[in-house]
DNA sequence: TCCTTTTTTGAATAATAGTCAAATAACCAA
DNA sequence: TTGGTTATTTGACTATTATTCAAAAAAGGA
């Protein structure tokens, strides 16, 4: 970056900031791929070769993009940590975020799955690559430290499941309920809202399965409700 | 297709083929991205004109291999389904085939990300991507028929959880998988081995959720022995 | 005001998907 | 076998779009 002063540097940063808010809403009007970096210009009302000052190649936008959703998610999911709440509550609240991200940012499916293919990752800068991968890493040891909190608080004993493992169960089902919805419009026959009672009914049941406390007289729903009203307020 | 005689309807099916496992083998050398298609037409031999006769376009390409792989996949659903094993047994197959395919076709992790995108859907031949659709169903349907037996041998008892539930639960799982497999070389800091056997632990886990039967006494190794022993041979 | 440095611009280049007129091969009747 | 007809293949050509870079414009500063 040639750039020096403080003025220039926050311009610098707001141009950038309006590239990726207006990627991201073309994206999710037409999807990354059929997006083009001369109709991104014009929209941003920027050369193409402005652009090319910020990001290096169209998959370095990309996974510019998502390192802003990643870090978005890596936010809340601390806060969630933060809760004042039983360890239980902390681990449902990571999917609860998430239903909620998906709702308020359903273009990030499309760009989160393109730019977890290492094809795209090669064309990227390396800076921003280990970023993501970086923030990707903040969100694990978010839900790490919430299973350790249970443990140290007993409300999970050390059994045949191992740590790692449960992180594994609980990422699984959240990227299995990202596919779920990105197929939605034109696969899937049962409805979206059906297919998201599943989603929590299986993340509850391996919560169970891990006899992660309180496994009896548990409100999901009033856990949902709170975390839901509290989140999004920062 | 302006092919009559048998002979011919042969040999477009067999250069079909060439074509497709040609375009498989540098999918997984170098990623469908980068992926030309000239460097396919020298590959097989053929020009490219001759390629667009049998794939309107290079994303009707990506959804024929798609195409095949969920094909290749139904049939040993199918063959799962059919075993003479408790449902139990049959249900945890089908996460063996997953894995067992994983390990005989890496190049499909690329292509079935990809190809579950609808800005590719769009481009596809339309009675290509209804195809893929449908085998997906297949899939579904097996997994589905397996819970069937399960229920009307006693194995599983209807509950607060219902078969669609489950399907979701048991795929989130293997698709989260996918995801985990994929990203391995550069993302993942535990071993490709420890990750796959969390992958077996949460699915067990969730058919004891479900209270699929037998829960005690139940040999996952040799299950999955027997499953790696009879499957691929047909 | 004039010179220097930085930034922006968009026409030019390069790569590659996709087309199509011409060439070739297959077929077949006499 | 030959000559005409139809089907198939070819690859040079077109179109699109990512990316570059020389020139123009703007900013900075003496």
């Amino acid at each position: 970056m040639t750039v020096t002063s403080e003025r220039r540097k926050r311009q610098w940063g707001e141009r950038e900031n309006l590239i990726l808010g207006t990627a991201r809403r073309l994206i999710h009007d037409k999807g990354f791929l059929s997006l083009t970096m001369s109709e991104l210009a014009k929209a941003v009302e920027y050369s193409v070769g402005t652009l090319y000052r910020h990001f290096e190649t169209k998959e370095d936008l990309l996974v510019a993009l998502a390192v802003q959703s990643i870090s978005q998610r890596a936010l809340l999911f601390e806060q969630v940590r933060q809760a004042k709440r039983p360890s239980r509550d902390r681990a449902y609240g990571i999917l609860i975020v998430r239903l909620m991200l998906a709702e308020s940012n359903p273009e990030t499916f499309d760009i989160e799955r393109l730019a977890s293919s290492p094809s795209i990752w090669k064309r990227a800068t390396e800076e921003r690559y280990r970023t993501m991968v970086a923030m990707e890493q903040r969100c694990s040891e978010v839900v790490l430290g919430i299973i350790r909190d249970a443990l140290a608080e007993g409300d999970l004993q050390r059994g045949w499941v191992i740590e790692g493992d449960i992180i594994f169960g609980l990422w699984s089902i959240t990227v299995g309920f990202h596919r779920l919805v990105q197929s939605f419009d034109d696969i899937r026959q049962v409805g979206l809202a059906d297919a998201i009672e599943a989603v929590k009914k299986n993340y509850r049941l391996l919560l169970d399965g891990y006899g992660w406390q309180p496994v009896e007289n548990w409100d999901a729903l009033a856990v949902e409700q709170d975390f839901r009203e509290t989140i999004f307020q920062s």
